[in-house]
DNA sequence: CCACTCACATACGTGGCGTATGTCAATCAC
DNA sequence: GTGATTGACATACGCCACGTATGTGAGTGG
């Protein structure tokens, strides 16, 4: 028994390298981010993370991968929760805002990412997110909720201001304050999409 | 004559250091930029660099200075020459993304920028463009051609909207035809902040 | 004219990244 | 079961780039 089946193994040493380097990415941000430390750290040295990611910038990748692939669930779990819809999708875009406060999501994704892999990565590359905003504009344009307009163009739009709403709040000194005005403007913002009360046929404003 | 006074010539090594690393934070970006080689591109050395602004991020704080003095200068021009307004508002917004989607702007300001100096810089210290945004807000707000929503937090998601949209537009494979569909969706947007055309005397839809 | 300041260059140490090489355990052939 | 091979990971090395400490020579004040 005295060893587990390599496989395990090697996705145990993978596991370590991928938390260690999202913590260390996560605080000190990834320019200060000493490969030795962080490795020696998972009881590992550097030769195990060139081993499984190439290089720096690869476990980087790979981190930032992994929280996509976390926010894209959080998000898909708020919007079906919210019943979908108009209201659905104005609160995941609000979950997304939270979200965004995060300070290891500000600093790995919104921070870091673009200038490490190069912004042409988030926007390129498949954003789990912005898939997901994405989708809810699809149906409820299909659903005459929301006007004439390219879901693909309005989702980044609206990722792009939640982004700096988000780095807002977070620095601001009442982030409470300064999160309600964020969301009010916000709301705002998205009603633009709609289609106006008066070409719509009898329904609530809310 | 042999030599200019002392005064004029450190302006000078400024200013040749200045655009030196501007070029290179510009162009390889901040990461890829070899102070040895940008300063003796410049007919200098790292110590003249040194002596005048700190470090490397003293000299990349000076210049994304420069940069976003002269773009405050541009979109107060372009405001002013489209007469205010909901209009001039508009306008000016367009025009940011536009120059948003300038390389040199794209790199050093929204890639290398936040990550180098921190988000924090980026939103606490004061931005000359989002200045003008307020501005332009609050005037609106005044005429009451904008509802009632803060004008910073407008601004700012406005700005974080544009942002996006920028670099959406600028890695797209047909940047004419998606900047054609980023800026109506933009605009829609922007509808959102104004007053209903229910609620409004009589003004003209566009 | 002399002492001093200051703008800049030169020299050096350090740390971090990437690569080349080594080693030992796990799997496979027979 | 034993030898060969693969592959996961560690060790060792070189290099480059940053920051600092020190030097130097041209302006400047008394």
């Amino acid at each position: 028994m005295a060893h587990k089946p390599r496989s395990q193994m090697i996705a145990e040493t993978r596991g370590k390298l991928l938390s260690a380097g999202r913590r260390a990415f996560g605080t000190v941000g990834y320019a200060e981010a000493s490969m030795d430390d962080f490795t020696a750290e998972a009881g590992l040295t550097r030769g195990a993370l060139y081993h499984h990611f190439g290089d720096k910038k690869g476990l980087f990748a790979a981190v930032v991968s992994q929280i996509d692939a976390e926010v894209t669930v959080r998000l898909a779990e708020i919007t079906e929760r919210a019943g979908g819809g108009w209201r659905g999708f104005v609160e995941s875009c609000a979950a997304y805002i939270e979200m965004a406060i995060e300070p290891e999501i500000q600093r790995i994704i919104h921070c870091d990412g673009p200038a490490v892999l190069g912004e042409s990565w988030m926007t390129t590359s498949q954003s789990g997110c912005l898939a997901c905003l994405v989708d809810d504009l699809e149906r409820l344009k299909a659903d005459g909720v929301v006007g004439d307009i390219d879901p693909e163009a309005a989702a980044r739009l609206i990722n792009g201001a939640s982004l700096h709403a988000a780095q807002w709040i977070a620095n601001s000194d009442d982030p409470e304050a300064t999160s309600k005005k964020a969301v009010a403007a916000f709301r705002a913002l998205l009603e633009g999409l709609r289609v106006r009360a008066a070409e719509r046929v009898g329904e609530t404003v809310n």
